[in-house]
DNA sequence: TCGTTAAGCAACCTCCAGGTTGCAGATTAC
DNA sequence: GTAATCTGCAACCTGGAGGTTGCTTAACGA
């Protein structure tokens, strides 16, 4: 691999480190569960069945949104958030390439032995 | 979806939570990621070019460890750790679910509107 | 054998993530 | 018009994540 290479791949790793902190909490996770699922809910709807606060939502919410995972609309009083799928799919991809290397150096190391 | 299979995904999301965390660090994906394109390296090697302590590394280490993302082996003085595949894949297959879900929110939204 | 190097352990510090309460401003329902 | 509902903002509290320093033990090399 080139020099690069190696440094575009750091590059967005960089940017990958707060999305996959926004995703390790269970609560946020419930919620990108539920709003992944169905249409756009408001804050007191995702707080209902929750032992938390709604501010406590709301919070959690937030990070979600800043991490890309969720937008919100505000419509009249309440504010709607909807699930967005793209970073989603640039983490699959990070993890992809993860694998990818690892495959290609266990290889290496195979040929390596072999010779 | 079944009640049951609903509560078995929120079981396995439960289980997602710390990996995702652990991921979740700028200074533990670098170590992932040097990880994962070689051989296993031991604690002063991985320390060699970072700015932080050795235990500061040492820490982050134990942290991937505890999420499986990698696994340490004592050999002499030295303790190597080497990139363990399994915990990525299976945030894959989870990350793979969610999108999965999604598509099937979105195909069911547009069959209402269709109506 | 003795100096050097690798690692573990423990104490400590600082800061912020996660949570709460309280209050004020919009918006909706009646 | 008034009460109920949804949200935002700010202050505050607390535990643990992330980092450091200092010391000790174990293993290697000359």
């Amino acid at each position: 691999m080139s020099r690069r290479t190696r440094s575009r791949i750091a590059l967005k790793r960089r940017a990958r480190a707060p999305l996959f902190a926004a995703l390790g909490d269970d609560t946020r996770l419930s919620l990108v569960a539920k709003l992944c699922r169905g249409k756009p809910r408001s804050i007191s709807q995702l707080t209902r069945g929750s032992k938390l606060t709604r501010q406590a939502i709301t919070k959690h919410l937030r990070v979600l949104e800043s991490a890309g995972v969720v937008r919100s609309v505000r419509s009249g009083r309440e504010s709607l958030f909807e699930f967005h799928p793209e970073p989603i799919g640039e983490l699959k991809k990070y993890l992809d390439l993860v694998s990818e290397q690892w495959d290609q150096a266990l290889s290496r190391l195979k040929s390596f032995v072999e010779r």
